[in-house]
DNA sequence: GTTGGGAGAATTTTT
DNA sequence: TTCTCCCAAC
């Protein structure tokens, strides 16, 4: 049996050996809250509940699998396969196994973002008459969507934006029922549908409910802070009758509000929990003090959350820097300076990253330091298994292992010359409504339909699909990948994209991770669209050990830290951006991102506000330095005016 | 109905 | 600079 008073602070030890009832820990940031959620889960294996009565439920799927390998350490293969991952992930799991309770098919597909947009593009097509003055479909998803993650009916969301819009509400609510409908009739769900039919399950069926009420003894939650209505109930629920529900989280670092998070859920849980226990962890493990300073003076201007202050245990070392810039180029030329000096005191590139608030802020840096020859990564913007070219091969995979994936069928058959969605639209009514593709007649069908361009292009694929299920590819998911490449895609790839030797690449290193997958094509399928850029440069760095600077938006470093962090663009209208100031009233949540992007940084912590903006057009504005860095007290930081090449 | 060209707009954060 | 939309020609 582990020591666990000899691994952990008092704090830390009380909440991962606390007893049964409800648990809210209030972790500030770099305190170990990790740490401590790893003990809990080991504490409570070595303790003899059963893994797979533990459900963690996580920010990014790999954090889960982070902290599983850690508590594997600590207590052995014994914490072995508790149910962990995302929200959605663990929706996606209720789903698979009683989806058909709701009337959906255990296959059902998941739509990513783009296939959604997609759909209810078709839908305002087919519903409003005068499309120009329609909303565009990504204000309608958006308005879907918000209703969705606040439980509430569209209506409600229209009250509060109609006038804007201008537009007979009525529409809207025709299109989004439309869109609901059509959803349910192919069997698929948007990553909003998890989450809602997640909790239905659970709120609409007592069997399913008493199930996993039963299954789950404890239910724990990392980064609690960022759940939205929907998630904190189905902790609710889920923690129904053990009461054993551990809410591990950070008021200051709720930055998910835009997508529904909101930060009562944190604040009233103790209300919510009768003979909640408390625990605070406010002793920082991460910072030296002068950069802890600055975090807690950055989020004094928010009133109105638990009152946590970071308590140093580290030497003390070198205040932060502010630099004020006359441009975006200047601050890219101080950037790169600063990242050699850092270089030649030791740190390596890995142990650097560059934060900002939005992608687009990093492009003078990209192509500075491309000049300069500096490896970096970027935790880009569009996701690994959203890009044309990854989501196209997918189609393939999904089009041979579910007959009634719709979307998939009219990717895979939209790559075709002459073929485009009325055509989709006809062949899929030939079918009616399924394509088996181990059915050699189903398959006769299709290339009878076809015009002669297009059965050209198909006789190949047709006759791949054929071997996939002779030889069983779908065990073998990287194979099929290749195959499908060698005799079509190569060929499509190179007529429709001018950099296709690039996507190609992309496309055999998609093969490779398949392969790796446990479950087969099936198994890879049911995850992709849950899958984030993050979870998959995981594996890549992983494998790489490649020692390259970081480049980073704010929201994807939360939960990572670099001895050395720079936050570009620290100039009002950026950060805070000027575009989230405009609904909310108040600027809470950008200071409360400005506090993460602090908080990440160990040793040296750089900010940087350029005074001047260029626009592409070659027009400037003005920008003042950031109010975060106004409202710093004088002395916590070390000031300097332009960059002239050195120090 | 499909495709490709050309004009135009436009840049938050993501499961 | 890159993506998106709209329209006109096949």
């Amino acid at each position: 049996m582990t020591d666990y008073s000899k691994l952990l602070n008092p704090e830390q030890c009380e909440a991962a050996t606390a007893g049964e009832g409800p648990l809210l820990v209030l972790a500030a940031a770099g305190t170990g809250k990790t740490r401590t959620l790893v003990y809990r889960v080991a504490y409570l294996v070595e303790r003899g509940e059963r893994p797979d009565g533990l459900l963690l439920l996580t920010f990014t799927n790999r954090a889960a699998r982070e902290m599983l390998e850690r508590a594997k350490e600590v207590a052995g293969d014994a914490v072995g396969n508790l149910l962990s991952g995302t929200f959605h992930h663990v929706c996606n799991r209720f789903l698979r196994r009683f989806g058909d309770r709701l009337g959906y098919p255990n296959d059902f597909t998941i739509l990513d973002r783009d296939d959604s947009h997609a759909l209810i593009d078709r839908c305002i097509k087919d519903t409003v008459r005068n499309k120009k003055d329609f909303p565009k479909k990504d204000v309608i998803s958006s308005l879907i969507g918000s209703a969705a993650n606040r439980a509430c009916d569209i209506e409600d969301v229209l009250e509060q934006t109609v006038q804007e819009l201008r537009v007979d509400p009525m529409e809207i609510i025709k299109v989004a029922n439309l869109y609901a409908e059509r959803k349910l009739a192919m069997g698929a769900m948007d990553f909003d549908d998890l989450l809602v039919n997640g909790l239905r399950l659970l709120v609409e069926h007592e069997s399913v409910r008493d199930f996993y009420q039963n299954r789950f003894r404890h239910v724990l939650v990392d980064e609690y802070q960022d759940t939205n209505l929907l998630q904190a109930r189905m902790v609710d629920i889920l923690g129904g009758r053990s009461r054993n529900v551990m809410a591990v989280g950070d008021d200051f670092q709720c930055i998910y509000s835009w997508r529904g998070a909101d930060f009562k859920n944190i604040m009233e849980f103790p209300k919510r929990w009768d003979g909640c226990r408390i625990v605070k962890l406010e002793r920082n493990y991460r910072s030296v003090p002068e950069v802890l300073a600055v975090a807690n003076a950055c989020i004094q201007g928010n009133p109105e959350q638990f009152q946590k202050t970071l308590r140093p245990t580290r030497k003390a070392r070198n205040k932060p820097q502010v630099f004020f810039l006359r441009d975006g180029d200047e601050q890219a030329r101080a950037v790169l300076a600063m990242i050699r000096r850092y270089q030649e005191d030791g740190y390596a590139l890995r142990d650097m990253a560059v934060l900002y608030r939005a992608h687009f802020h990093s492009i003078e840096l990209q192509m500075m330091l491309g000049r300069a020859r500096l490896p970096f990564v970027i935790t880009s913007g569009i996701g690994v298994f959203e890009q044309a070219h990854v989501k196209d091969v997918v189609a393939f995979l999904r089009v041979c292992e579910n007959r009634s994936d719709r979307m998939a069928f009219g990717r895979l058959l939209g790559m075709l010359s002459g073929v485009g969605e009325k055509t989709v639209d006809a062949l899929w009514e030939t079918l009616n409504g399924r394509f088996e593709t181990s059915d050699p007649q189903q398959r006769a069908r299709l290339v009878a339909a076809l015009k002669p361009a297009a059965r050209g292009q198909w006789q190949e694929i047709d006759r791949l699909m054929d071997e996939y299920h002779r030889e069983r590819l779908a065990t073998a998911g990287g194979e099929a990948v290749q195959r499908f490449c060698d005799v079509f895609y190569h060929t499509y790839l190179a007529k429709v994209y001018d950099n296709a030797e690039r996507r190609e690449e992309d496309i055999r290193e998609l093969a490779l991770q398949i392969g790796k997958s446990e479950g087969g094509v099936a198994g890879f399928l049911q995850e992709v669209a849950l899958l984030t850029n993050v979870d998959h440069e995981y594996d890549k760095m992983a494998r790489e050990h490649a020692d390259m600077l970081r480049l980073s938006t704010v929201h994807q470093a939360k939960g990572l830290e670099w001895p050395v962090v720079i936050v570009i663009w620290a100039s009002e209208g950026m950060f805070p951006s000027s575009r989230s100031m405009g609904e909310s009233e108040d600027d809470a949540e950008e200071r409360r991102l400005f506090y993460v992007a602090v908080t990440r940084a160990k040793d040296e912590l750089v900010l940087c506000a350029p005074e001047m903006r260029r626009t592409r057009d070659g027009g400037v504005f003005f920008c003042k330095p950031s109010r975060f860095i106004k409202e710093l007290p004088r002395g916590l930081t070390r000031e300097s005016y332009g960059f002239r090449g050195g120090y």
